[in-house]
DNA sequence: CTGTTAGCGCTTTCAG
DNA sequence: CTGAAAGCGCTAACAG
């Protein structure tokens, strides 16, 4: 393991020299700058990270806080690899690494807050995995750089990064009207989180804007998961009055409706039609294919990485990051396809 | 930010003991120690990693090798995101961190070789992209510690896990014998991988084993993805002798052979039965649900944690840990569920 | 443009 | 059981 002493010692300059060509080359004569890079790489020779930590306070690494803990249903969300993976490359091409915090065991006192410090992370993503953690609210008034990912995080040093819940349900509801449909029920995620709760915002404004009637009967709350989605359309089929297309407020949920209006005896699109949420893998895999909003998953993470690069550069919080989301028509809203 | 000079101060001790009380508790007297304890607690002193780091060289952080460049398939696969999570939490609850390695862009020189020795990781686990990559052969040779998943690694200071390929493919087929099944066609994967490979080798034993015949035109070989399940079904479909049941080596290719069935107008199980591998997700929601061999992937976590932290600790490289694998049935082998 | 000099915060002999 | 002292490898003023 070569040092930067020995590197020095090699071409006859100083460390400090050496640390020029490779912090501030711009400010070394151009002949030891070449002479140094050439007998670097003759050597192997590559700066400790740890050593420059120390003296700069600067890690080039980033936390990810994922809570992954089994107890709590979320984690295996498929849309959570691909805003991992986006994250990951978007974080690279700028220079950081990803440090997937854990919590140890030591769930108890400001676990994360604590890995950041002792591991002079520049900067967090946090993934929203359903929770409120209230050890998350400190870490993003700790004063390190923070985004939230689906999770509204606020402070001088944060902001957050979401779909734009609300344009997507409307997109949804646009679409079923367009396609003649007219009694159109919503399968909501659970009121509290942020996605379901504005997912029904978004499916009732347009439906006032399409000038039809708001239905309490139309709305079911489900859960985010397949088992939700089953029950709450059962819930809908059940009623005298049947709906004739269902907004479902995620492609988990929707998967269940399917099965529960199959097991009905009823038929997609013709008797229901249904538009999903966050297009997943399998929606495109369900015969028929599963229509749906779909989100900018790699999106999040390059979002991500320039709002918490930026903070770390000294930028302000950058205001909240609404992606636009888009319509994927398939067999599940249209008897062609 | 306190230091340990500064606690050492506040409790009238030397920096030194202040660093046994955290790294060798028993060797300092239990007064000190406790009230060392108490004041760490009070004024909130964490010992910074990056200094330690320097000192001892151990960083406590084992790198992951994941090519999730987009224009390779296979960075998308489900199953990875669970390997990934078990492999998180195996490691923190042995107290190690994961550092996602990235390339940032520099593909070119054994980046990931740099990456571990600018950061001293403690070690490597490898998750297979489905190449090979030369430089991961480097790596494992550079002496680092590392562990492959699904990848044969050897080494002094490494080794891998993986499924028992072979023995889960006769699971599959052993199946589908006892219901009744004669004609077994297979959907393998691609035979230069060891999984594809290791998958048709298991449905020869087992074929053999029961005295039914090896048919070269019932082994068709697909990519792993869902055309290339749908297209190998097709040409299945296709010859005069139609199976009566296939074991396809992969769930995602087993969802394209069903929507092939049944654009032949045939039925699941009753004219073809089907076995897939993996257990995704998926496979429990489609309908007919999607008998499979599933892989432990939790497992594939805990069992890298495991042998890269021995390995970490001095042990000489564990030998090649194979999961068992087992059989879940559905209704795509079984007409009743 | 370059060298000298102090550290960054912690660990680790070596005495005592 | 404890303290003093010497680094780990690098950066950052400050002179020159």
């Amino acid at each position: 393991m070569a040092t930067i002493r020995e590197l020095a010692r090699l071409c006859g300059v100083s460390p400090a020299t050496v640390s020029r060509v490779f912090n501030n080359p711009g400010v070394v004569n151009a002949k030891t700058r070449e002479q140094v890079l050439r007998m670097a790489r003759q050597i192997g020779y590559l700066p400790n990270q740890s050593a420059r930590t120390l003296a700069t306070k600067k890690s080039f690494m980033v936390g990810l806080v994922w809570d992954t803990d089994h107890r709590r249903p979320g984690w295996r969300h498929p849309f959570f690899q691909e805003i991992l993976i986006g994250l990951k490359t978007a974080l690279s091409g700028r220079g950081y690494h990803l440090l997937m915090l854990a919590t140890s065991g030591e769930k108890s006192h400001d676990a994360y807050v604590r890995a950041v410090r002792r591991h002079n992370l520049d900067g967090v993503v946090m993934i929203d995995s359903g929770t409120w953690d209230p050890s998350l609210r400190r870490l993003a008034e700790s004063g390190v750089p923070c985004v939230g990912l689906d999770r509204p995080v606020r402070g001088p040093r944060a902001t957050y990064v979401t779909s734009d819940n609300v344009g997507g349900a409307r997109l949804a509801v646009r679409h079923l009207h367009e396609r003649g449909r007219r009694a159109i029920a919503t399968i909501t995620g659970p009121a509290h989180t942020r996605p379901g709760a504005e997912r029904l915002r978004g499916y009732r404004e347009e439906l006032s804007r399409l000038g039809l009637p708001q239905r309490p009967e139309f709305v079911v709350e489900g859960d985010f998961y397949l088992s939700g989605g089953h029950a709450a359309m059962r819930r809908l089929l059940a009623a005298d009055d049947r709906p004739d297309a269902v907004f479902v407020a995620g492609d988990e949920m929707a998967v269940g409706a399917l099965h529960a209006i199959a097991e009905a005896g009823l038929k997609v699109p013709e008797d229901i039609a249904l538009v999903g949420f966050d297009d997943i893998e399998v929606a495109a895999l369900m015969s028929p294919g599963l229509t749906t909003i779909a989100q900018d998953k790699a999106g999040f993470g390059t979002a991500a990485a320039e709002a918490v690069v930026a903070m770390i550069n000294g930028a302000d919080a950058p205001p909240p990051r609404i992606l636009p989301t888009r319509l994927v028509v398939r067999g599940s809203s249209s008897p062609s396809l």
